[in-house]
DNA sequence: CGACGGAGTTTGAACGATCAAAACGAGGAG
DNA sequence: CTCCTCGTTTTGATCGTTCAAACTCCGTCG
């Protein structure tokens, strides 16, 4: 109820002393407007200030320019600030090409694919943006199933019926290599490398970087650990390991979390051994520890997200699929 | 375009043998229907599964069932972690009560206005949650001269025209108050304040809380320092601090948020030298390192920001303004 | 010279809901 | 028996936009 005299199409159609339909087609299809009419049409609407009505428009055309994304549970937190970063940038993308984007929750992914429904009915919306797929992931299948466009911000997993999903993910492999091949270019002989349990996806890639780095540079690979992605469990393993390797200890680790990493940097204050540690995901907990860490390049993953969703809303084709170079933060620990 | 045969209110009321507006009235005014009537509408409408199209309502009433929110510049992102918990609590219960969230981004407040108004054009936002309000904000009053419906998180913190506004907040003092009294009865009789520059109207109000504790208490008040929020800056004033002040040191610190108190402890760690600390916020950082924090309530505030909004929004008239307690999370360091 | 074609523009009908007012039927009062 | 009222249900108009088809010029071609 702000403006009581909205401008609408007619008003502005009125002033500038054409139809309705014209000022439309000056927004929609330019091309087929007269150059001197079109000229007049934009004068009237900079004046009335007119902004087209998303319900109306929504309405007759049955597309919202709105994306969904559900809001995952906060979890851990640390890592929990990557979706946040990821969730601004998107926002921001999405909003450039004129975009909105609408939240969710959910309890479960199956919960998720209960609210797609509720939401395409009711809102109308025109895509969805997943984060953290996974294999055997109920949420791709449900959309694909139902023809409604998404994008998946992580690799589709399933080696079957991948069947050409547009997605956005970073080089997990990429970012601990690169971390790997800087700790052993420092002179490190021994470089360990601190996981999640086998069989995360994403674990599994960022592991797979250091042994590829360890066994590209003929190095003796260090211990391989493993740890559900808590600072205590971590601390604890890591303190376990320095005590009881000896001169075999290894002087450098690479972390497939900053969870993880910020467990290991305790364990070193604590221990007083020399550690030399690289995080991933560079969040603020490692910018303010002083912990190198590998950064995924979020907003670059946003643009590419809105950037191949926007592909398929608006018809075009476009390869399908990107995956991004992280970038490794080298700090000195303070 | 996932269902070609959408149920609407057409198609339910001939399943049902009555008119649309008498599917309508089921569903918005449900006491001026008979009661067998409504019955077998609710049974045409369950099996056709129809849920009512936004747009087409909106088109119509004028009212988006939307609250708009902007999203923060990620900012140092250990106490980032608290506006995305709210903002969690805040979707989950909008969306409980048939509201959805819309996101967007704005350089900042002053462009916030300016998206205010286009995004009351085009999407037709009901009202707007703004976060992070201070002193003379340009925000709140370019809303209310609009009258437009908003709830704020954080108190109106100026004295003038906070014309009844609703708002929620927690009582930072409140909280700081808890903590200090919490370390006074665990034997400190030293206890010291690590704070923001002063002038922060919230960064004032948690040390009130820690100057009010030690008051009342009748103890003698430990240093009160001051540093922007960020770790590596408060590790070196604590640092310096323990290192200098000799038998006078304190022996329990309060701090203004985590980040701060993350620095305090690794002082502590890198001096050996005892210190309890206590933060705020309870982020995952806190929790990590076995830290005592101050934490927020924020799934009520979320509820209580909705609650006020809606009461706004829907007529109701209710009490403005909410000041929820926080809660004081104690634990030993690991 | 009349039919043809195409660029530019207009008209009427939809999209799916709600509002306002009218219509209906049954029961009670005069 | 008629009129009125009240509770319930229906009808027509409307919100602001876009689609599809029609219409108007005007130049060109057979």
């Amino acid at each position: 109820m702000p403006d009581p005299g909205r401008a609408t199409l007619s008003t502005v159609a009125r002033a500038a002393g054409v139809s309705r339909q014209t000022v439309s087609n000056v927004l929609n299809t330019p091309e087929r407007v007269g150059p001197e009419t079109a000229a007049r049409v934009r004068a009237a609407i900079a004046a009335q200030r007119y902004v087209p009505s998303t319900a109306a428009r929504q309405l007759r055309t049955r597309r919202s320019s709105a994306l969904g994304l559900r809001l995952q549970p906060a979890g851990d937190g640390i890592n929990g600030s990557v979706l946040d970063r990821f969730l601004h940038a998107l926002t921001e993308q999405a909003q450039a090409a004129g975009y909105r984007v609408v939240l969710f929750t959910a309890p479960d992914d199956t919960a998720e694919t209960l609210a797609y429904e509720h939401l395409l009915r009711t809102a109308d919306l025109d895509g969805f943006v997943l984060t953290s797929t996974h294999q055997g992931d109920p949420r791709t299948a449900w959309l694909t199933e139902h023809d409604v466009p998404f994008v998946t911000f992580g690799r589709p997993w399933d080696t079957v019926d991948d069947a050409g999903q547009p997605w956005v993910d970073v080089d997990g492999a990429a970012g601990t290599r690169a971390a790997t091949e800087h700790l052993l270019a420092a002179g490190h002989r021994r470089t360990a490398f601190l996981g999640w349990p086998d069989g995360s996806e994403v674990g599994d890639d960022r592991r797979r970087g250091w042994e590829e780095a360890v066994a590209a540079a003929g190095a003796e690979p260090g211990p391989r650990l493993q740890s559900v992605d808590d600072v205590r469990a971590a601390r604890a393993l890591v303190t376990d390991l320095l005590r009881d390797a000896g001169d075999d200890a290894p002087t450098a680790l690479v972390c497939a979390s900053d969870s993880l990493a910020l467990g290991a940097h305790g364990s070193t204050l604590r221990t007083g051994l020399p550690l030399e540690v690289v995080g991933f995901d560079d969040t603020p907990v490692a910018a303010a520890l002083g912990l190198s860490s590998v950064a995924q390049p979020l907003a670059e993953a946003a643009a590419a997200a809105v950037e191949q969703l926007l592909d398929r809303l608006e018809g075009r084709t476009a390869p399908r699929g990107r995956l991004l170079a992280p970038r490794l933060v080298v700090r000195r620990p303070t």
